[in-house]
DNA sequence: TATGAATGAGCCTTCATTCAT
DNA sequence: TATGAATGAAGGCTCATTCAT
């Protein structure tokens, strides 16, 4: 990793809390100058703008809850495990994995109608996520864990809503009860569903 | 209605839609004089300050949702048809009620680590919505509607949480295919449970 | 006046002769705002951005240069005594009647290849400026003063010519000898064409 | 030439039309960076910082004219042939030898108040520009082309002054019809003075 | 109450330049 | 010599807010 490439990723890890907890209207530039500890011009030999910035981490929130997932889910050895710890690794929204909460909750919502750059690539990130857990259906279903009847597109697409709102729920709340009571459901449907 | 509170009451409705889709930060106090064609020093009259006007916006939101909502639910007899009208209430996202979408999920991101008033605005009409469904699936389980082992909690949480998710969904997607999907889900379940 | 066009028209006077002196891409707004005494945000109040301020500068530069013609012509009775009052006010570029030389030469020369709007500004005036020039030469001719074979179309671009160019030259010296040989130049072919 | 001296005039050869069109204010390091396509600490390896690099440029631009007047009156045998040769040489200031048309008029103007170096450089270029026109009135009278009678210094002071103006009309107002006139003018008087 | 000029902190960004590599 | 990351002052401008009218 060059020097260049270092400054770059300093840069992203420190502003990604600040955009996330913030929003990116809500953080300046001088905030993140401020906990990166460098000099005025240097966030712009590493970023054409401040929305050049807040794309690279987008990028970079994507790909850290990306792999959050892949290494919890790489742990659970059968489909119903790996939904499960899918489930799991949502089940703490106060004291989230990344500080400020879900991306896709924040930066989708902030987005939705300002930055369509930021709004795609979210977009895009929460299709990835629901082909995740529609595949890991899938493979239950193809071995034998599943019952061959459940309708995998149908709850994909539930407990990844499901899962966002009781998030946003529970960070507006302030605790985790709703989450425990949507993640206890969710779990029930996988159970009710083994074969 | 005195003049001061017509004033009041206009730079409240032409505003409202602007925090709700640029969120507060994002929006200026030079954008809502461009909207309300008011004089620079008019909005102080009315309010202390952005952060004062910004309460107003959250609860006039909080309080057409809610109005929509009573609305909707006062034309259906049933328990059955009120839970269906609510879900009906939030199948267009993309064309939402509100510009800007739900505001429970556009304030209630924003603020959720930065204003601790707005955040609790938007928690306490969440807990009014949900006592409301859970109130419904009450009434319809004493009226015979409804069976009577149906958890009515855990019910109410989940269907306002996959409704909020659905919302972000589609938002995000900009299409509201995933609305309907959660919304089938959510009437059949609620036929599930008819006696 | 309002108290507005005040302190508009005190930007514009302040500001004029460091436009003309260090060019519009030489000065800062905070160099405007240090000889305005103004607080920050208080030209923006008066002018959409620099690139006005300094339109309106050219303006003012335009039509005080305008004035001073007028005035200096209207002393005079005769229409050869109008062609050797114009020659008189340009005699001295070293302190000219605008701090910073000719307005024509300096913003001409600036905004030629970068601001259009400038530059039609000085066009028009110098098409008024070459207009009057032979306006007084055709009233001389048709009141007997000159004689009637004069070709005042040539001699008063080439009047205007000669002048700025000695302006020009004077200014780069540092003295006026330039000036004072075109202008005796100028004034024996005037005379030379006295009936 | 040494690969630096290349560079160096690399550099200067690039940077040369910026200033002239731009202006040195005008024209930032960056601009000249984007054109030579070096690297950014490669200027300073050359110049010593901006306005050795403008001094540079203003050097250039003086000894390019300088050898096309050179070679264009090489072409021209006798002494009248010289002065045509000099006129004609400016007679298309729309489309101009140098990109942004006569750096006399361009780096002079800039420069009377604010960089004495450069005025210093134009002036003497000017100077030289000047005795070179004398010159060859005074050997056209030596051997008889021109009448002994001429001024040979008033008219080269008025040659080279009614030419700039005539230059800055042309390039304010965009087409050449001004210099045109000029050159008609001074070719006719440089007529009527031969013998 | 309403106005809009005025304020000055702060915004994002570019500037010319330096310096470690 | 050449590089390009780093610097921090300064750039133009917007911000929320105040205040005299």
């Amino acid at each position: 990793m060059t020097k260049a490439e270092r400054t770059r990723e300093l840069i992203i890890t420190k502003a990604a809390p600040l955009f996330n907890t913030k929003g990116v209207a809500g953080t300046s530039m001088s905030d993140i100058l401020e906990v990166t500890k460098l000099a005025k011009g240097s966030l712009y030999v590493h970023f054409e703008d401040k929305e050049d910035l807040a794309h690279a981490v987008v990028d970079y929130h994507i790909e850290r809850l990306g792999k959050a997932i892949e290494t919890a889910l790489g742990k659970a050895a059968s489909a119903q495990g790996k939904l499960l710890a899918y489930i799991d690794l949502f089940m703490d929204p106060v004291n989230p994995l990344l500080a400020g909460g879900c991306p896709m909750l924040n930066f989708g919502m902030e987005s939705d109608d300002t930055d369509q750059v930021i709004r795609k690539k979210i977009c895009s990130f929460m299709d990835t996520g629901l082909k995740l857990i529609y595949s890991i259906i899938k493979s239950g279903k193809d071995n034998g864990e599943f019952k061959a009847d459940w309708d995998g597109k149908e709850f994909s697409i539930r407990m990844f809503a499901t899962i966002e709102g009781g998030i946003m729920m529970s960070r507006i709340a302030g605790d985790n009860k709703t989450m425990k009571v949507i993640a206890r459901g969710l779990k029930k449907e996988i159970e009710d569903h083994s074969a």
